[in-house]
DNA sequence: GATGATGTTAGCATGTTTGCGAACCAGAGG
DNA sequence: CCTCTGGTTCGCAAACATGCTAACATCATC
């Protein structure tokens, strides 16, 4: 188990009632941190990956922290300039 | 026939030049055919999906055949309805 | 051939993401 | 103190997916 479920799970343990739209919540979260993530991994600024997709670093900016919804189209432009895909499963 | 196949061949008469976004098109056409099986494997009617999401049939037939782009909310809410959730990861 | 169930598509209204500019904060260096 | 870089947030306009109605096409079954 990784260490992000693992801190899932003792806090739900915890406090049950505070976590009431956490999955939405976690999602999105989720979303966010992953393509913070790529985007490190791949030793860009929000500013360089702006320029690639000729728009602005306040537009990279809300893709990570308030992914509340995107498009998959967003997503991909996204990806594609980090160098990966996005790749979407009904599990 | 494959589903693909036929795709393939209908697009390919409506468009001769059809190889140009043949890679987000196909992208959108893979994603069509995955919602569609998930229903299919969960027995349900694009009618039952509907009335369950409290739309139209018409909606949900949109998202399996001419999904040019579709938000994460949408599909996750899809998913749910046919006993599933999406999982998107940069690969 | 008539009826019902399932699915597709078009046109239009509506809701929401997207894109942009600007203001703002924090940290690092000069 | 000032400047630069990286990042966040806030309106606003525009682009786009979504939601709906209605029409149509198959395929059964009667």
């Amino acid at each position: 188990m990784s260490d992000l479920q693992k801190y899932k799970k003792e806090r739900m343990a915890e406090q049950p009632d505070f976590w009431k739209d956490y999955e939405e919540r976690f999602e999105t979260f989720k979303l966010g941190v992953l393509l913070k993530q790529a985007r490190m991994e791949a030793g860009l600024t929000q500013k360089q990956i702006a320029d690639e997709l000729k728009t602005t670093k306040s537009v990279i900016s809300r893709m990570e922290n308030h992914a509340t919804d995107i498009r998959l189209s967003t997503l991909e432009k996204f990806a594609k300039t980090v160098g990966r895909h996005i790749h979407v499963a009904l599990v």
